[in-house]
DNA sequence: ATTTAGTTTAACCATTTGGTTAACAAAAGT
DNA sequence: ACTTTTGTTAACCAAATGGTTAAACTAAAT
């Protein structure tokens, strides 16, 4: 496919990966695939990778390294709880409609491995609760939020951000609508979304 | 594995299939596992299935015919938008608690595969909207609700329900909490994401 | 008792797939 | 100049995999 200026053959090989491997899943995808995709012979990915699991792991975590600072931004910035989820909300889909496959991805090889977390969880900079759970209380004892727990918050934040990214075939044909309209809603999402939460947590 | 009074060979082969298909996916079962767990040959799987394709669509048609009747009590029934809401959000978490494979399931597979919608949308009884969005619309007429397009309404109340068994190892690992707690925190959301979504739209 | 239709099995087959090897080319050291 | 290291290829391999076949078994129908 298109070779737009990949440099070295390791890197083009990442990026064929990350085609193939983001799209098919670990289990659909074919190595023979990414050579062709990456333009060279398929003895090269396993120079430069080993094996398919070392490949699969490296697109893996480049693509999770990707989306975790994304949602640190919710956990540990120090606005208020309001501006975090309207940023938050707002820069979320934004950065999600650049690269549509990688929630899908990340969350259907984790079902497919959950043990595979484990290892993720001992990078520091794994999202972590701990601060925002803090203030959400501080904020429910000075009356700015009505009680809620800080888990259900963040589920919620995720799941309203995620979820039609995730289950976008599912939506359009109950919506009835083609992708133009699919990727409208999306973009009116930026707002609604952020509104559609404070309302509910806003005394 | 365990046989229990699985009657004829054709509902033993279904069932194992469905276990494997909805843990592994199309890409990742084995005829041989499924042929193994249901405890006959492997040329049984072909004598009443055809091949691998058509077997999997059994289950997936399957498993879509449960989730349907699910969503449609939302969109068709007569009741109130927040007697819905309630009613749809204890149910449906019940319902999921009891087959938390199912909704992974279905997400995945029409994403690897969007045009196979295109079959299930012909059937009746699938899900559509046009009854909701006339609802919300009148609601928000009379005053009763905040104004909201329905599809997002719609695609929130999804959000909201779905997400957390699509991504149960994600949002296991940032709450950092083990099985026991994450089921707990489900149960939990049954009134809590009702209580949400009403406080948001409520006016 | 014998045919017939449906069910089940073991053995087999062709293809696909991840991975390896050996030869070769091109840089990089010396 | 030559030796070593790195990058690349084509051909190959063993295992796995979906699928087929032909024969055997079973039970009801004739």
């Amino acid at each position: 496919m298109a070779k737009t200026k990949d440099e070295n053959t390791e890197n083009s090989i990442l990026n064929a990966a990350k085609n193939v491997f983001q799209s098919k899943g670990m289990d659909g995808a074919r190595m023979q695939e990414i050579a062709d995709k990456a333009g060279i012979n398929k003895a090269m990915l396993h120079y430069y990778y080993r094996s398919k699991q070392l490949l699969f792991e490296a697109v893996f975590k480049n693509a999770f390294a990707l989306l975790a600072p994304q949602l640190n931004k919710v956990l540990n910035d120090d606005s208020s709880i309001e501006d975090k989820i309207r940023n938050f909300t707002s820069n979320y889909i934004s950065f999600i409609i650049k690269h549509p496959y990688l929630p899908a991805f990340i969350i259907q090889e984790l079902n497919r491995n959950p043990s595979f977390i484990l290892k993720l969880k001992q990078n520091k900079g794994f999202p972590n609760l701990e601060k925002f759970k803090k203030q959400v209380n501080l904020e429910i004892e000075q009356k700015l939020i009505k009680p809620i727990h800080a888990e259900q918050l963040f589920i919620n934040i995720m799941a309203l951000n995620i979820f039609p990214f995730v289950a976008t075939p599912l939506i359009k044909a109950f919506a009835n609508i083609n992708d133009k309209a699919f990727k409208q809603l999306m973009k009116d999402r930026k707002e609604e979304v952020a509104d559609f939460i404070i309302n509910s947590i806003k005394i």
